[in-house]
DNA sequence: CGCCGTATGCTCGCAAACGAGTAATCGTAT
DNA sequence: ATACGATTACTCGTTTGCGAGCATACGGCG
């Protein structure tokens, strides 16, 4: 069946992009997503590196072009973009920005067992990841201004992007916090009571007068 | 050396998430996930299920409580969570919750390649990107809004955020899209011009008077 | 009352992902 | 000149992730 791409890594994709410039070898390839500052986010994982560069060697869309032996270095073998790579290039890029995908941020996954957390204490986390947000913010803004001067604005879109949805994120959780301090937040006593009692209430199921969709009948027949 | 979390799949969030209600086996974690939408999204992976559950079991935070064979059902081995995996389980939110992480959502992936597509096709993507988001949101919200009746606001928040980070990304696109059909992005002309000369302007190297952090001395030798 | 379709529950084995290790070379301070 | 640390460039072996397959049991219908 092959799922949707031959190489789905998303290290491959950057790959590819820095391939379709000149031609290089794996290692040059780090070096420069690593100055791209890629490599301070992807975490450039050496073992996959070169898996992904063979795949994508195995599927037609770089190639082997030679194998330099510069002074008694090691063999570098140096790849080279096809016009198969080419294509997937544009045909992935095409696809990664006209189709959201249903995603799993680790923030979206702590929201979902928050109920795991006493009231109280997922506050405190809440505050703090407020404060880490805006730093960070602070942080982007600053680095993407100091960018601007050297680097067209074509190349930025992501840091802006970037920026955009970290303010959304704080602005959001600013919300709840305030909801949570202030005591509004609706249920916020049965949350404390549950945790006093020793129940952990981590599902939508059997609290509160709740059928709620987890009662659906794969219990256990 | 182990990896900060002894198992690091958000699978495993999901699992001792389902156990702390109640012991259950395997498959009926999968069914209570599902039942919870946790499904859809996450699209539970069968292969990955066995292995998280037992690597879980191998590190102490489940254990097996008893082979249970119904009828003469396959067996059906039953776990429940330790004192080590609750813990693990508030410790986990708590960092999920309390630290922001780069992350590399696919979306960004497809901006920083962005170049690689010509400015037309560009802006055609990035329209169908924002048709999907708003039909997207419009889901969720109606989604969200059947819950509220029979699920705390506690369960939801999830969802609550998944909105306000869709809509921030909708309005973010909706503004690139309008700086490209109008024109007024900085740059357009050379962008459209690179690609007439087949040219793939793909890293921030090397063009329009850019000396640019890529040029750092990497080349070749 | 036998047969087929569907739900349940799990196993197996490949392949991707990764991290730590290795080995050469280069710059540089002594 | 030479030893030492940093950089370059890659390899290897161990997890982990995961899809497809398998085996049993139940329900309903012809």
């Amino acid at each position: 069946m092959a799922s949707r791409r031959k190489v789905g890594n998303l290290l491959a994709l950057a790959v590819l992009s820095a391939v379709v410039q000149r031609p290089m070898h794996p290692y040059e390839v780090a070096s420069v997503l690593r100055s791209r500052g890629k490599g301070e986010d992807m975490e450039i994982k050496w073992g996959s590196l070169y898996t992904v560069v063979g795949n994508l060697a195995k599927h037609g869309f770089v190639e082997a072009v030679e194998s330099e032996r510069a002074g008694a270095r090691p063999e570098r073998t140096i790849y080279r973009i096809t016009d198969a790579g080419r294509a997937e290039l544009v045909d992935w890029a095409s696809e990664l920005v006209s189709t959201p995908q249903p995603e799993w941020p680790r923030f979206k996954a702590g929201l979902s067992v928050l109920a795991a957390l006493e009231p109280d204490e997922a506050l405190e986390m809440l505050r703090r990841r407020l404060h880490a947000l805006d730093a960070g913010i602070a942080d982007l803004r600053a680095a993407l201004d100091r960018h601007r001067r050297e680097v067209p604005r074509l190349f930025l879109v992501e840091d802006e992007y970037e920026i955009a949805v970290r303010e959304a994120e704080a602005e959001w959780v600013r919300s709840l916090v305030g909801e949570l301090s202030s005591g509004s937040f609706p249920g916020l006593e049965e949350w404390r009571r549950w945790h006093a009692a020793g129940g952990a209430p981590t599902g939508g199921a059997g609290q509160a007068g709740a059928p709620s969709p987890a009662d659906r009948g794969e219990a256990d027949r």
